[in-house]
DNA sequence: TTTAGGG
DNA sequence: CCCTAAA
């Protein structure tokens, strides 16, 4: 199974391995299928069996199951288990059966504002060959104007196992999400248009190109039901656990607390780069699709553009670009190409804790902040301080640039400013000479500032940045190993958990928006190094809310915590060797003053000691002033 | 709140 | 940057 989310500002595509698994059948094995542009070669083969479609009503049943289960708790029995048999399939054209599942799925949702979809290609020659199938959720807005956030993508690439209830997609066959590039109307959903895709969907059936129908009508909600007898027994125990579990309180403690153990992994997986590593390449299957959610963040850019083959070209975002008349490059980005994120989840999981474990690893990935990265013809702009121009983008790269938003794993934000200019591109090549222009005594984020509360900076007032980026961070860091980021990947374990209690975790707002947000990475640029050090070399290494106070006491956005920390790690970087630094270079110069300054306290902080804990206390003051030449 | 350190 | 024990 495919799911891929689209939004307004990117698209995530969501692979569920595990939730399917079927053997191959006598028909045959069914390789991955083809994307929406490779019509030339499309086969007539069946695009998925029987078994498949029975699957998918399953889905329809379980997603149903799920709303009613939580709108009516107190109605707990003779709820039709909307699973599909072979035998019902046998009996109805696909295309009966279509508005039927889809209506159920509209049942579920439509309270939700939700829209379900669901789109067939018909890359078969007879009635009965089932279609290849998409199932889609999609939510809407109230108005229905700003639809797509949500798409459940269901490509029936699958084979047969008859005996269990497993059954596990290929996880190779990875499809784009829109295949149907030929058909604007599919690009857009409202309820305006469910009637009409619904009438030309016959048709359109008979177009290898792929189409897409928009159910919306209940009218056959009734006699869904009564067609898609319970075949499934399964269905119905699950779906009668749920709703004792929803009732009971004891058993859904556990799933709060196993929850929080999810969000923790993930905080620790987003912060800890090492860690990541680790898991890297490794896979933790659940053992018999019980366990654990797998999140594969791979750049995109390999994805789409690199050995592994276009995956997700439909979901290339179009960026409309032009060059205006005067050395502007205007631009506007439709969207964003996210990074992939690969999830596993038990097929006895019901698609509510599906969809909230989808919401809950894209709201930590996204958390996890996210770094934009320039692609040029497909190949990466790695080059901040290169000027558009430089880049080619000003002219012939227009049309082909795109943009990425990668994990923000490694130190290279390339946080893009892609207004009317160029300028932050430039802001690095700025920001340095600047600071060395500057006198020493420059003071930092004084836009504000009054010289007369800052003696130590006795001159140039102004000659930094402040808050000025309390939005936009100047795109002022290379990248130099933004390989390892484009590969790193998070493996996101849960502990076993019953997809029962799983998915009666009550609907709530991912944890992480309980939790503050975590604050954007502000690098630090040269000239406020220089105002660190310089503050640290009159005020000391402990004393950081005077430093503060005294150099930063404009920037808002820096704390005395963040000073201290900032120190930190500038005595680290200076400490290690240049090769090993990473970042906006710091220039060695000041990198020696933080090295001098903090043996220097060091030291005054060991003599104080010594003298404190030794020397009669009136000494202390006469010696501190004997060393303080 | 501020320091000091580990995460 | 975050989190927090201590001061």
């Amino acid at each position: 199974m495919v799911f891929q989310k689209r939004s307004d500002h990117g698209s995530c595509s969501y692979r569920a391995p595990t939730m399917l698994h079927f053997p191959q059948s006598a028909k045959g094995k069914r390789s991955a299928r083809k994307k929406c542009d490779d019509k030339k070669s499309d086969d007539n083969s069946p695009m998925f069996s029987l078994e498949a479609f029975e699957l998918l009503a399953t889905v329809a049943g379980k997603l149903l199951t799920e709303k009613e289960s939580s709108s009516s708790s107190a109605n707990l029995t003779n709820q039709p288990n909307l699973t599909v048999s072979k035998d019902d399939i046998k009996q109805e054209r696909f295309d009966e059966l279509k508005p039927l599942i889809a209506e159920s799925f509209d049942q579920v949702s439509s309270n939700e504002k939700e829209l379900i979809v669901i789109s067939s290609e018909y890359k078969g020659d007879g009635p009965k060959t089932p279609p290849q199938c998409e199932v889609g959720i999609v939510k809407t807005e109230m108005d229905g104007s700003s639809p797509e956030m949500y798409c459940l993508v269901d490509r029936m690439d699958l084979d047969v196992k008859p005996s269990n209830g497993l059954v596990s997609s290929d996880s190779s066959a990875e499809l784009p999400l829109y295949r149907d590039c030929d058909n604007p109307h599919s690009s857009s959903f409202s309820k305006h248009q469910v009637g009409k895709e619904l009438a030309v969907n016959r048709d359109d059936d008979e177009n290898s190109s792929g189409c897409r129908s928009i159910i919306n009508s209940k009218a056959f909600n009734r006699r869904m039901r009564k067609i898609l007898a319970s075949k499934s027994r399964k269905v119905a125990t699950d779906q009668l656990r749920d709703r004792e579990i929803s009732n009971t309180d004891v058993d859904s403690k556990p799933v709060f607390y196993k929850k929080r153990m999810f969000y923790t992994r993930q905080r620790t997986q987003r912060s800890t780069f090492k860690k990541r590593k680790l898991f890297k390449n490794c896979s933790i299957l659940p053992s018999h699709a019980n366990g654990c959610i797998k999140i594969e963040e791979s750049d995109l850019l390999e994805t789409s553009h690199g050995a592994k083959g276009a995956t997700s070209s439909s979901m290339t975002p179009q960026i409309p670009s032009f060059e205006s008349k005067d050395d502007h490059v205007k631009l506007s980005i439709k969207s964003f190409k996210v990074p992939e994120l690969f999830i596993e989840i038990p097929e006895t999981a019901t698609v509510g804790s599906l969809k909230r474990t989808v919401m809950e690893a894209v709201t930590a990935f996204l958390g996890g902040g996210l770094s934009v990265g320039v692609l040029l013809e497909g190949k990466k702009i790695r080059d901040d301080n290169r000027t558009l121009k430089q880049a080619g983008i000003a002219h012939s790269g227009l049309n082909n640039l795109g943009f990425t938003l990668e994990p923000n794993s490694a130190p290279d934000p390339v946080e893009l400013t892609v207004q009317e200019d160029a300028n932050f591109l430039d802001s690095s090549d700025v920001t340095e000479p600047l600071a060395r222009i500057l006198p020493d005594e420059c003071p930092l984020d004084n836009e504000a500032s009054d010289p007369n509360s800052q003696p130590l900076f006795t001159s140039t007032p102004n000659c930094a940045e402040s808050d000025r980026d309390s939005i936009h961070s100047p795109a002022d860091y290379p990248s130099p190993d933004s390989d390892k980021n484009s590969n790193s990947r998070a493996i996101v374990p849960v502990p076993p958990v019953n997809a029962e209690a799983l998915a009666v975790v009550p609907l709530r707002k991912s944890r992480r928006s309980e939790l503050a947000q975590r604050r954007i990475r502000r690098p630090f640029s040269v000239s406020e190094v220089e105002a660190l050090v310089q503050a640290v070399e009159k005020l000391g290494t402990g004393r950081w809310r005077d430093v503060k106070l005294r150099a930063f006491d404009n920037a808002k956005h820096r704390t005395y915590v963040d000073l201290k920390d900032k120190w930190k790690t500038l005595v680290h970087t200076a400490r290690i060797s240049p090769q090993r630094r990473r970042g906006e270079p710091v220039p060695q110069e000041l990198l020696d003053r933080v090295l001098a300054a903090q043996a220097y306290w060091a030291q005054q902080q060991a003599k104080l000691q010594y003298k404190s804990a030794s020397g009669p206390p009136q000494l202390i003051a006469q010696s501190l002033a004997e060393e303080d030449i």
